[in-house]
DNA sequence: GTCTATATTCCGATAGAC
DNA sequence: GTCTATCGGAATATAGAC
């Protein structure tokens, strides 16, 4: 895989997670590089190429973590801090998360993208919703709802908190990834 | 005022709901209307006038509701449900919130624009603040962690909730809603 | 295989017609 | 006061040069 190819993705992907999917322009990826915005068509042919690349990346990226955890016999404290981790270090980097990017946008991504995006939103919830099973029946985790529930209401408060952390100046994100964990102790 | 001028604000509010604010174009609004693109430009100089005018509109109708509530002496229970409403009412209209949908876009809004959403998520969160911290001081709500805390995580569910419904498809808003009111039982 | 010159379409906006 | 004809520029994309 050509290093151009990967620079692109990466700056796609930082341009979509800070100004949003409709926003960015290949102009934007090819004057970071020095070329003509043109060339960024030649690896990918549209932008529905690009969306859909950047997106399966990400998905890529996330069952990493996971088999790694596993590896690592992660407990499920461990990887559940891992997970929130994720979005520590994207309000850290003043980033949104992909899903809270492109989830307004939806509508107007094309058909693969849409694919993917889905795909990846699910394979997170199935993954989290898991974790919060076993660790409720291993008594390491206590919340009253179904963990099909539990696992979209952490998902959307992580999601959207990284919306409203880079508009409201004063919020504290130290104390709201920990009010999660805290929601969760048995 | 005009009544094409109020039919550009829902069309323009609408939009921004479904597509995103940089996705929509004043061509999209001038077709509805039947009238030339440039039209809109009598109503609205630019982009950010009509962006903003919306914004503001959202803030007065939410000043709207809370007076609405006062007047009628709402409690706090039934204050929360009315709130909570808009989003189960958008949730069936398959639109997401201006805070959700302008949110991602932040950075490539006018600064008039942000200041406006920025005071509209302010006020969002000032006015569940304070619901939250009467209901827990007169033990009709419970909850450990502090008012702020709280409302930012119950503002960000629902906000993001939206976004993820409109997407995964299996997702049961009802159930959804509930759990925040069984979150906050005593 | 990698990139540039160029076409085409659409956007937001101005100047001016009615 | 309300809307149209039209401009300048930017966006995506194709065809072809190296």
């Amino acid at each position: 895989m050509s290093v151009t190819r990967e620079k692109i993705l990466e700056l796609g992907e930082n341009l979509i997670r800070t100004r949003g999917y409709n926003a960015f322009s290949y102009q934007d990826i090819s004057t970071e590089l020095g070329i003509k915005n043109a060339a960024i068509h030649y690896y990918f042919p549209s932008k529905e190429n690009l969306g859909t690349s950047i997106v399966r990346t990400n998905i890529q990226r996330f069952e990493e973590m996971v088999d790694n955890m596993h590896s690592r016999h992660f407990d499920e404290w461990q990887q559940l801090e891992s997970f929130v981790k994720i979005y520590v270090r994207s309000h850290r980097e003043q980033k949104k998360c992909l899903v809270g990017s492109l989830g307004p946008d939806y509508r107007t991504l094309n058909e693969t993208t849409q694919v993917e995006l889905k795909r990846m939103i699910e394979r997170i919830l199935k993954w989290l919703t898991d974790l919060l099973e076993q660790g409720k029946a291993r008594k390491v985790f206590a919340f009253p709802d179904d963990p099909a529930s539990k696992a979209l209401s952490i998902f959307s408060s992580l999601v959207a908190s990284l919306q409203l952390s880079g508009i409201v100046d004063k919020m504290d994100y130290k104390s709201f990834s920990q009010s999660i964990y805290d929601d969760l102790k048995p």
